[in-house]
DNA sequence: CTGTTAGCGCTTTCAC
DNA sequence: GTGAAAGCGCTAACAG
């Protein structure tokens, strides 16, 4: 089904004048006669003339769309980041594609092959947990294409990087815990290959240390982020002869399963055992007992992202600023770790 | 920044042979001498080309792209079709341009031009609650791009459309309560643009006039879905000289927002009041009590939608086809309707 | 102020 | 099997 579309050629037909001079009055450009420029606007609004972006990247080879690759969809924490990266974006003239990778590398190289054929100018990725190998997104760096990592950025890409604070938003959970008179604290760590895991492990190791609590391997339990995984370990740690007193989980939806498993075996919150999570995820004040979590600043991190890849796309090529851009976290105490928070 | 990617020319060149040969090479044509298409296939690879899909566009005057408009991503609803929809676009070789609205009209009207502006071959809809005026929408007819509403779809325009049954499901909902003994139902409704609210509230009707209740005016409170209105109209309920002993919300968040405010003001759930939400978002097994809904379900939504508008894209422009695909909602009884189920 | 021309990267006749 | 040429819709010199 081939459509025809309305064009700069039929305005310009129809008001019997070359294209050129279609296409200045349309663009602004002040060497119009002012009711040429009447007529054509006139005649634009009339037959509904949008003009094909298309044509327009072709020429000037560059789309004005920016392409944000996320690794999931499901809790709203990507969802917020888009929605602050779109307003920038917006305001910046920019369009937004949109693609969730469903923590599967293979999807995410489709994705990132999909941005490239559509001549993104810029792109704002944040890693699956798969992702081991990054050359999928070396070629945007060769093509001179700009890219900003968040959240679960690439260590060993030169490129610029919008993180939280997640050591000191852990340690200072971790160590919010040992405030509450807690000396067995768990771990659910995330998987290795992601930073993120392990600097929220790093804070957890020295929140414990600082305070001159042991450090027990048995307590440390690295996981694939899949809500099955958590409610095992959680059991697995509930079952331990000597069960911990608190946990301290890498994320709100681990945490949130946390708590539902402890509940489920008649266990109090906070008092057998105090749950933390990191986030502050929708759902993290609407459960039972409410969740204490280290609160991300979703939106802003999405603002953040697109500036500097704005910053990035207004430079030469060769020009890659590497900085990481952190922001602060904020602890939010609930129930889970205070009775009084109830 | 003028950046250079590579072109089928520049490949054309470094193997001596024409453009013409490199993109039958490239595209599969079957006119190719095999060491030829090895040797262009090779290359390509080597050089990290990557079809311009924009020219492609261009020449085929088809995007390869579908656009989603969706109302807001603030709770896992529409996030949820988005992923349905992509799965289904994806295997049909669609790429997905995502863009929320953020419940205003103004946004709404201006992602839709972005939409025709960057060609969508078709786009899926579902409306602000501010939206009344739907020229920007009668656009894509008038253009011939095929237009599919989902959940919070058009009336006024002969275009497919994929819902849920949200009477039945309102209906079931309320006899639900009307089952457990609940005698005094209050129903939070939407905003009377909206199809879903019309339909929800027409249920809640039918299940008290079916059994006999009395349909109490002061008992049914449209209004806007904001949170903040949620909480001052729950409290207002509660007020009343003879307060409601059940209430049904036109979606989930109001629901979750009513549930805190019974619980603040120290009511018991369900046996002082019963609440019954809808969508079935992923918060509502998480609050204590959990809360029963009528659930939605949202990928097959997407997934349905998506099919619609393939099924349109080939076809004759002219020969649109109205029909209104309703899938089935699912009552799941949680502890804020059955204390059994807590 | 306006028209002419060239060209962005690609596919697609039409020749050979 | 391959090349030459035209054209998708638009902008940007270059002339007038």
């Amino acid at each position: 089904m081939k459509r025809h579309q309305t064009t700069i050629i039929d305005i310009a037909r129809e008001l019997n004048i070359s294209k050129s001079t279609v296409s200045r009055a349309l663009t602004g450009h002040p060497n119009v006669k002012p009711e040429t420029r009447k007529a054509v606007l006139a005649l634009a609004e009339k037959v509904d003339y949008q003009r094909n972006m298309l044509a327009l990247s072709l020429v000037t080879s560059r789309s004005n769309t920016l392409g944000i690759i996320v690794p999931e969809f499901l809790t709203s924490f990507f969802p917020q980041i888009v929605i602050g990266a779109q307003e920038v974006a917006r305001q910046a003239g920019y369009n937004v594609i949109v693609s969730q990778s469903d923590e599967s590398y293979e999807t995410e190289v489709a994705n990132a092959r999909v941005m490239l054929a559509n001549r993104v100018d810029g792109v704002l990725v944040s890693l699956t947990k798969e992702t081991r190998n990054y050359d999928h997104f070396k070629v945007f760096q060769r093509k001179g294409i700009p890219i900003v990592f968040f959240n679960r950025v690439c260590e060993e890409m030169q490129v610029p990087k919008v993180v939280v604070d997640d050591y000191e938003g852990a340690l200072g959970a971790v160590e919010h815990l040992i405030g509450r008179g807690k000396k067995r604290i768990a771990h659910l760590a995330g998987p290795d290959s992601l930073l993120i895991s392990r600097k929220r492990l790093q804070g957890y190791k020295d929140a414990l240390r600082k305070n001159g609590l042991p450090l027990l391997d048995e307590l440390i339990i690295p996981y694939d982020l899949t809500v099955e995984k958590a409610k095992i370990y959680v059991k697995h740690l509930l079952d331990l002869s000597e069960p911990p007193d608190a946990l301290f989980a890498i994320n709100d939806p681990t945490a949130i399963e946390a708590i539902q498993v402890i509940k489920a075996k008649g266990l109090r919150i906070p008092e057998d055992i105090a749950v933390v999570g990191f986030s502050n995820d929708y759902a993290s004040a609407l459960i039972e007992p409410g969740l204490t979590t280290v609160a991300q600043p979703m939106r802003e991190i999405g603002k953040v992202a697109v500036q500097l890849l704005l910053e990035q796309m207004e430079r030469e090529v060769t020009d890659w600023k590497a900085m990481t851009r952190i922001l602060k976290t904020q602890l939010i105490v609930r129930g889970s770790s205070a009775a009084a928070y109830r």
